[in-house]
DNA sequence: GCCTTGACTGATCGCACGATCAGCGAGAGG
DNA sequence: CCTCTCGCTGATCGTGCGATCAGTCAAGGC
């Protein structure tokens, strides 16, 4: 093992391109950051991230799955508690797919708001890689959560439970992103604010919504 | 005025210009949309785009505000109608702000549903020219639908409005950007759908989120 | 018939990009 | 003391980028 100091958890040139890759992904798109950007920021020689990750893509990759993973798991792990004790709520099952989202969005040290602008990015981009790579990452844990909120939801089919837990992610992510429009739209009443603010407004709406969709579903044509 | 053929509403080079623009832009960002790919899917010499539209910045935005005067008129133009006529519901609110979307993004001649994405990559981008482009095109438009919103649910604070009306429209762009996930997480029970479909369900997941809000505020701590 | 106007083009500029590679230097193993 | 490993670097490669510019060509006014 590399040696250079010593044991715990030391933040290593590698850890340091990831955050810096992910600031600069984030602000400015895939294309828009280059590499040499990034390798400035963490402050490393260009050739650095290559003998690391190879590729840029390999790079966006690492970060990306860096994030994802941690935060999956705490939300399938809240998940699995919860189904263990009982039938959980839709509010339960909402905030076990959220708190750690946007705890995480609060946490500087674990990527803060800057991630939820790269997953809204990356999942609208073009169908290469970038998509796979949305789908490898979130997949397994949606369809959890989407077969969670069915069973707590009685009335909810499955196209309209699918649909709803995307909405509900949408919501989530254009709460997170930090676009400052909700604070320039409400002249300064929509501030930001500590996660338990944050968090139940988004239960509150998402919950309401789900509930609605599962009492009145659309017209299925 | 030009002549080069007849009088009414002919496609000229410099629509097909945006029209390309608008889709490569969609599909790889601001960043990875190049002029010369932008020309060869016009059909134009490269030269032809700064001739019209001077830098790429330009391009960009005369191909963003084109669909979103277009758009916003519309919702506005509802929104007027239903003032005029009473206090209109939360859904009849809701219905003017999305349906203009979604008709759109069900309308290929109209960008189909490409620019929701761009809207989603636009205003997450970092501080710069494209969070000014966002705001000078949907600002107004959205203080006027936030004070509807109060209008028709007392309970709903400034804040509160705000933010739901960013959750209705980051449910509604999740719900048109083709990510094709939706269709994949619900094994295809949830297919592209018509416009009404789409809509209603969104109607119902908003309005109900925007209830709850009002009756039931989050802590204000 | 000529000249102006304006949409449009091909060639080319300098620049920044992602990627590669030979080499440096400190620490571990013998 | 030698040597091998490995994280790391500076220099450099070829490519594609946004932008520019002199020129072409048809239509319209005089």
């Amino acid at each position: 093992m590399a040696g250079h100091t010593a044991g715990t958890a030391k933040a290593t040139a590698k850890e340091d391109i990831l955050d810096a890759a992910e600031a600069l992904f984030a602000a400015r798109g895939f294309e828009g950051a280059s590499m040499r950007a990034i390798a400035e920021a963490a402050g490393v020689a260009q050739a650095l991230l290559h003998y690391h990750y190879k590729t840029k893509e390999g790079l966006f990759e690492a970060m990306f799955t860096r994030r994802s993973g941690a935060i999956n798991r705490i939300r399938l792990a809240r998940l699995d508690v919860m189904l263990a004790r009982g039938r959980p709520t839709v509010e339960d099952i909402v905030e076990a797919l959220l708190r750690p989202t946007i705890e995480a969005g609060h946490d500087p040290s674990r990527g803060g708001s800057r991630f939820a602008s790269l997953i809204l990015a990356t999942s609208t981009a073009e169908g290469d890689w970038q998509k796979g790579l949305v789908a490898r990452s979130y997949d397994s844990m949606a369809e959890r959560f989407i077969a969670a909120l069915m069973g707590a939801l009685p009335g909810l089919g499955r196209a309209e439970a699918t649909w709803g837990y995307l909405f509900v992610v949408g919501a989530a992510l254009t709460q997170m992103a930090p676009t400052g429009r909700a604070d320039r739209l409400s002249g300064g009443a929509a501030r930001d604010e500590d996660t338990d603010a944050m968090l139940s407004r988004a239960v509150i709406f998402a919950a309401a919504g789900l509930k609605a969709l599962a009492t009145a579903p659309p017209d299925d044509h």
